[in-house]
DNA sequence: TTCGTTAGTAAAGGTTACTAACAATCAAAG
DNA sequence: CTTTGATTGTTAGTAACCTTTACTAACGAA
């Protein structure tokens, strides 16, 4: 067994993936029962858990992190060997007494996740990945004017220029797309490309033939940082653009909300003294004080610096503002903006992190971090392969 | 096995439960191994939680709800039955083909709870319940004065006085304390108690042999509404007494944020013109707006009815300010309040949720029902009750 | 070499839930 | 009244799972 990780050609283990789809999804769900396959199901995701978040262990030191037996370890592992999820990397270096151990890896390399950011203006930008996040090919779609039915097929097809690209089985697909998604990747509005009540996601697997996930651009953009960008437990993630958006992590999981539209901040009205108007018809939004657009242009119609300054610092007060009531009822440990850096690093930033202080009991039981992601551009098409992880896998 | 429920003495089946103390809690979380036995607890506690929300189910009704075989199911229930946490009600009345089923019950009247409420103002409230949250007995204890060590000297007094007065095996202690309460139910900090890292819960076990849980009381209000109010899987509820505070109840869980303080609202500034100053320090906190003690006596210096009905929509609007970006962010469904009726009820209750109503996206998808909690004074206690059920025996 | 330690495997055992089969019981159709 | 079909709950046997116990392989230290 020592030896035994062999490689297959790409079109065979393609089609394995494809035939297993169903066996990867195996996390146990709270109020479902337990037979004893589901319970090995869990327990090999818990192995595929610790081998993703660090690599080179043993199957001993797997048995001690999970906390079943060297024996069920093995067992197990022989089984994500088999199905090529798990390789043996060889030997362990380091001296120590005893019999020297076989490292363990999740098979990074030998599949890919094809992860769409549908949010851009205009354009939609797709990428393969690997099972670590990191990007392998680029894909983009210029779709100025292209709405209904017509951007579902432009999906469609830069997906299939995504698929064709891979060289590795591909576990699953993952969409970020604008507008409010249901749990079960239906978009229930999306404005922008004329969506409503479009089932992207049953529509895509159907073309494709492969596991597809669709969800919020915001939400995906707040999975991808609690997963790659070191987010606590409970995170709100900021995303601001043409509007503003957000995704909220709370004990880890993803908030949906009772109407699958969690997030949608950019439309409640900040503050008790007026504001500009706004395309929805409300005065003082929040996304008529942030959205790039109209940032953009009070930064650029500043006399001078001091003014381009004072632009940004109220900006950045009116989103403490409007976060402060969150912060304070959910005692988030971490706020993180997503969006241009050169306008919202820096003043901007640092006048919304100032206000959130000073308008919640930061003091008293510590404030939550308020900061920039290091995702940037990709932190969509990141999420939505974190998505397919925690989807096919049960990994994240 | 058809007439085998038989009751036992208090005395025997008190023991039975205190060294039964361990097998209850027992539901299978994410992040856990799963074992044979953690499965089979984990199946036990679906058929609880489904005999729990409705009685007069049979062994094959159960089986077709938890999805499990009738033989398992009568396998499942039969340990039930022996642990007495399950009783057969005898044949079902109702004709129809086949064989008559005998219906089932959890043990209601078997087992107390006993809940206690420590955020009144110089006093603490206990009630015993049965199961099913229906309160026993009452007991009450006046603390003016009482800070400190003498103030969980009383907390025991009191527990003691209930427990005395319990006709059933105890399943356990659920305590609702004002503060900040950490999941270990630890009071990091309560003023009006002067306590201060506080480990209550180890305290009150040890003092008292029985399992105990330790809440804030506004989160233990949350569950109650949650469990007992018919409140939805994502709903805020916001308690109005001396402060404001509030719990929040999301996927039908409890969030208790990344530093134990989810909920604390009381000291977040609303809106942008100013207010009162708290004693906190800060200007226009929302219990500058709302705690009761200023309420009552802003709307009994107004001139008028109509200077009254003004002091209370101000009152409710500035609610509505502060909830509005979470109830966006978290695309509630549900709003609750607890507090005096006189004040909150009607206009103020009115005005917060056309404020909400105004301020968000309510109109496209569907605004957050925003009412008053019907459970009355004994919310806090209920909700500790429901902490017992949920923590002893996996049921909500 | 000997001892102690660690890694991984093998065999046996106990628990769990499943399938198959059956007895008990009743309504409805003939 | 008998037969048929449906439903409930139990018994017996089986497959899957994890554990305990015991073993071999491999290494450092004395």
């Amino acid at each position: 067994m020592t030896q035994q990780g062999t490689r297959q050609g790409t079109g065979l283990a393609s089609e394995r993936a494809a035939s297993r789809q169903h066996r990867f999804a195996s996390v146990v769900r709270a109020g479902a029962r337990v037979t004893p396959e589901r319970a090995r199901s869990h327990n090999r995701v818990l192995v595929l858990q610790e081998l993703y978040r660090s690599e080179g262990l043993s199957r001993a030191d797997l048995a001690r992190a999970v906390g079943l037996t060297r024996v069920t370890i093995s067992d197990l592992v022989a089984d994500l060997i088999a199905d090529d999820l798990v390789i043996e990397l060889g030997i362990r270096a380091d001296a120590r007494p005893g019999k020297p151990a076989t490292l363990l890896d999740i098979n990074r390399a030998g599949f890919a996740i094809v992860a769409l950011d549908l949010s851009y203006l205009n354009l939609f930008r797709g990428v393969v990945t690997d099972l670590d996040g990191t990007v392998l090919h680029r894909e983009q779609l210029d779709v100025t004017g292209v709405t209904g039915a017509a951007a579902v097929d432009a999906v469609s097809d830069l997906l299939a220029r995504l698929v064709a690209r891979a060289d590795a089985p591909i576990l699953g697909v993952g969409v970020g797309s604008p507008g409010i998604v249901d749990d079960a990747g239906t978009v229930l509005s999306a404005p922008n490309l004329g969506w409503a009540d479009l089932p992207l996601q049953d529509t895509l697997a159907e073309r494709t033939g492969l596991p597809v996930l669709v969800a919020n651009d915001a939400n995906a953009a707040a999975l991808a940082e609690r997963t790659f960008g070191g987010a606590e437990d409970d995170t709100l993630l900021i995303r601001i653009g043409r509007g503003v958006g957000s995704g909220l992590v709370i004990g880890g999981r993803l908030v949906r909300g009772a109407h699958s539209a969690a997030g949608e901040i950019g439309h409640v009205v900040v503050g008790t003294d007026g504001g500009e108007v706004c395309a929805c018809g409300k005065t003082g939004c929040l996304e008529t004080w942030l959205a790039i657009p109209r940032l953009q242009a009070r930064a650029q119609a500043a006399p001078d610096a001091a003014g381009r300054d004072a632009v940004l610092a109220a900006a950045g007060e009116r989103l403490g503002i409007s976060i402060s009531p969150v912060v304070g009822a959910l005692n988030l440990g971490e706020v993180v903006l997503s969006g241009p850096l050169d306008l919202l690093d820096g003043t901007l930033l640092d006048s919304a992190a100032e206000t959130i202080r000073s308008r919640t009991m930061a003091d008293s039981h510590g404030g939550p971090a308020v900061r920039m992601t290091t995702l940037g551009r990709d932190i969509v098409v990141l999420g939505a392969a974190v998505m397919v992880l925690t989807g096919q896998l049960g990994v994240f």
